[in-house]
DNA sequence: CAGTGAGCGAGCTTCCGCTTGACTT
């Protein structure tokens, strides 16, 4: 009798896990989530009617919840079995309405690890629907519709169509924004380093080489010198030496943010690639539940990682711990995202998944591992010329511990790199150095957010939730508010002051910087939103606008606060600022005046146009003289561009030479700067042609390039309908006809089909098309 | 994937959190 008892959980692979531990009179079904939500097609809010949600079933959950609806309805009792947060809570009232449940034969049970005592043990504490839990949901639900759906047409109308605004990605393209900021307003100063090379005869007359730097940075390149000057014939000592031993502790075992982070920093994974092969692992049982903000381990996960330690280290290497999470807000409903089974140390499969798998198993494996020991030697060095000390530290592993699995920082795993092996010194030894250099350092500004780090800031501020990380980032990417790019640095000069063999020597060494690899970049469009957010709407994109409205859900979940009265406290001050803000005002277009043309006396603007950034000479008022208009390229900024950057940008388009008897010209267009021959037009190569500076040689290159994938994207033509074609494309082979495409049938090979069976195929698919409207 | 412009004004866009498929022309 498999229709006694139905539980229903969220997950279809962990409903396959649940329904193995439980007898065959249980029938374990999932509801892949949610599945109502407010209708999409307005507000899906009746605001007048006490903040009323219109809920309506999501269309790709209608087939689920009739399969559910009629299993309800069989089953003697149905076990509610969502996850034990809001959400979860929600899904399960939810479930509840919408299958016709009753009191009778429902309950709601939760669970915080997929065991088999965990789930026994709840189904005996089972209890019901916690209303109050549900009604925090809502308040969550309906602040989120309100703010998103009142401030994105705002949007629309003030800046430009189809943007977007949110209580989470507008926060995240505020922390960009000024990120981006500060590194524009920074100002590199520089200093010197000195670093001294000092030999001493080691064991087994042996000489060892170590390096030790001066206490203090020197100001500049003067005070460099007189301080070298003042080292000559300088006698130097030990004056002081320190041991301490200092511990290194394992991490925990990994969230979804912290496994995007170190999936990030040590494989070069996009977040959303991470989540990808993640789900992979988990729904081929490799893995617990990817997406989760707790640290914990179940009790039985740690005494099988427990065994694997002391199977392959030895007992000496087991140290079990419960970690506690620090994150703001985490909900903990599952575990932290661990091996299913320990004893597998890595995977079949392709590269990714593999790789991810062993850092999970690595991770998980080493947070139940012994501290490392360290001992960290500190040697203080004084001369005989000045009161300036220079100070050498070594570090030296006294016991691996956890460091033999798990290492901190790729650069770790580098053995040799691990620095400065000092020499056996006493107090008071007489020590030679070799050389010292002083060299010049510049300041660094802050570091420009990646995928990953943009997610753990987020997280701190507890702002977003695992299952949305990784969409959070795609929208503010797809919304063009950011863009995540590779930038070429640039090359400095730093000046070196040499002491060796009592003489000063001066060098200068070219020094690479400013490079940036996949780093998140805010666009004009990102910044000029942002800041119409700060100015208006300061409230909600402050950083702590989500801490204050969680308090609130709080006692809305404690059944302190009513939750319709909460949003209509928050609801009406807001919307009389949407109304205000709508009727005040033009369309914002970030326009700056850059200065006044040289040649024509007209000013000169940056804007954002209709299909982004420009520049512009001339008013628009002028109804004699239309103002002309170029399109920024890529890499500039409404922000920083000059006058001059801009003027150079009007030279295009420019004739640069004649290919086969006809002119080759550059310009730059809506998607981006192009060459044109015959009529016909070709991209530039993003990040390696710059169109002001694009020679002939190049453009024929891109030209002949060109031309080669076009024969080769071919697969037949017909000399009777040259408009015909079939070509090889993305999802393979297709028939192109006045610019619309057409599937070839699977049954027909693309090389053999005759014309006649083309026109055929195309008639059928327009035929089809037409029934559909 | 093809496209390389700049006041005709239709109808559309959009939120955050739960969860996985379908299959591109």
């Amino acid at each position: 009798m498999k229709e006694e008892n139905l539980v229903i959980v969220e997950s279809p692979a962990k409903a396959k896990t649940i329904e193995k531990f439980l007898g065959n009179e249980y029938l374990v079904k999932s509801s892949f989530g949610h599945i109502r939500d407010l209708d999409k097609k307005n507000l899906g809010i009746e605001i007048n009617n006490n903040y009323k949600p219109n809920y309506i079933i999501s269309p790709d959950k209608k087939k689920i919840v009739e399969e559910l609806k009629k299993l309800a309805k069989d089953a003697r009792m149905i076990w509610l079995a969502t996850d034990e947060d809001r959400e979860g809570e929600a899904i399960a009232w939810h479930l509840y309405h919408v299958l016709s449940l009753t009191s009778e034969k429902t309950r709601r049970i939760v669970f915080h690890e997929i065991t088999k005592d965990a789930i026994l043990n709840a189904i005996k504490n089972h209890r019901f629907i916690d209303t109050n839990l549900v009604n925090a949901q809502q308040a969550r639900r309906v602040l989120d519709r309100l703010v998103g759906f009142e401030l994105s047409p705002l949007l629309w109308k003030k800046i430009k169509p189809a943007l977007s605004a949110g209580r989470v990605q507008s926060v995240a393209v505020k922390l960009l924004a000024e990120r981006e900021r500060e590194i524009n307003s920074f100002k590199t100063s520089s200093n010197f380093k000195v670093i001294a090379t000092f030999t001493k005869p080691g064991q087994d007359d042996k000489i060892i080489k170590f390096q030790a730097e001066l206490e203090k940075r020197l100001a500049d390149m003067e005070i460099s010198r007189t301080f070298l000057e003042k080292m000559k014939g300088a006698e130097f000592k030990v004056s002081d030496i320190t041991r301490k031993p200092t511990k290194k502790s394992p991490l925990p075992p990994f969230t979804t943010s912290t496994l995007q982070q170190e999936a990030s920093r040590r494989l070069g994974f996009s977040v959303a690639q991470t989540m990808a092969v993640a789900q992979r692992l988990y729904e081929a049982g490799k893995i617990s539940y990817m997406r989760t903000d707790s640290v914990n381990l179940s009790d039985s996960a740690r005494s099988a990682t427990a065994k694997v330690i002391s199977e392959l280290f030895g007992k000496k290497y087991l140290h079990t711990r419960n970690y506690k999470t620090k994150t703001k807000g985490a909900q903990e409903a599952h575990e932290a995202i661990r091996p299913t089974n320990s004893d597998l140390q890595t995977i079949q499969g392709n590269v990714s998944d593999r790789k991810l798998y062993e850092l999970i198993w690595k991770r998980t494996i080493a947070s139940q591992m012994t501290d490392a020991e360290l001992e960290k030697t500190t040697i203080r060095i004084s001369n005989s010329k000045s009161p300036d000390i220079f100070i050498a530290t070594g570090e030296v592993l006294k016991f691996e511990g956890f460091l033999r699995l798990y290492k901190e920082s790729p650069e770790d795993d580098s053995e040799e790199e691990s620095g400065n092996l000092l020499p056996p010194v006493g107090k008071n030894d007489k020590l030679f150095p070799e050389k010292i250099e002083a060299s010049e350092k510049y300041t660094a500004h802050p570091p420009r957010y990646t995928e990953a780090s943009l997610v753990k800031k987020l997280e701190e501020m507890g702002i977003g939730r695992p299952s949305t990380y990784a969409p959070t980032i795609s929208t503010i990417q797809n919304r063009q508010y950011v863009i995540k790019e590779d930038r070429a640095g640039d090359v400095r000069k730093c000046k070196i002051l040499t002491l060796s063999q009592n003489t000063i020597h001066e060098s200068v060494k070219e020094e690479n910087y400013g490079f940036e690899k996949a780093k998140l970049f805010p666009t004009d469009i990102g910044l000029i939103v942002n800041d119409f957010l700060e100015q208006h709407f300061d409230s909600i994109i402050n950083y702590n606008f989500t801490a204050t409205v969680e308090e609130e859900f709080d006692l809305i979940a404690e059944g302190r606060v009513d939750w319709t009265t909460m949003i209509d406290k928050f609801y009406r001050p807001f919307h009389k600022k949407v109304d205000e803000t709508s009727k005040t005002g033009e369309k914002i277009k970030g326009e700056r005046l850059l200065g006044i043309d040289p040649e024509s006396g007209k000013p000169v603007y940056a804007k954002i146009g209709r299909y982004g950034p420009i520049v512009q000479i001339g008013d628009i008022r002028d109804q004699e003289n239309k103002p002309k208009f170029a399109s920024l390229l890529k890499g500039q900024s409404l922000e920083k561009i000059s006058l001059e950057e801009a003027l150079k940008l009007f030279r295009l388009p420019r004739i640069i030479g004649i290919y086969e008897n006809s002119e080759i010209t550059v310009g730059t267009g809506r998607y981006g700067p192009y060459i044109k021959h015959f009529n016909k037009y070709y991209s530039l190569k993003k990040g390696v042609d710059d169109p002001l500076k694009i020679t002939l040689e190049r453009a024929i290159e891109l030209i002949e390039d060109k031309r080669k994938d076009i024969k080769n994207k071919i697969i037949k033509s017909f000399s009777d309908s040259p408009d015909l074609l079939i070509l090889n494309g993305k999802y393979g082979p297709y028939i192109s006809l006045d610019k619309k495409n057409y599937k070839i049938p699977k049954s027909k090979n693309p090389n053999e089909l005759t014309l006649d069976e083309c026109k055929q195929i195309i008639s059928v698919s327009e035929r089809k098309t037409k029934k559909k409207k």
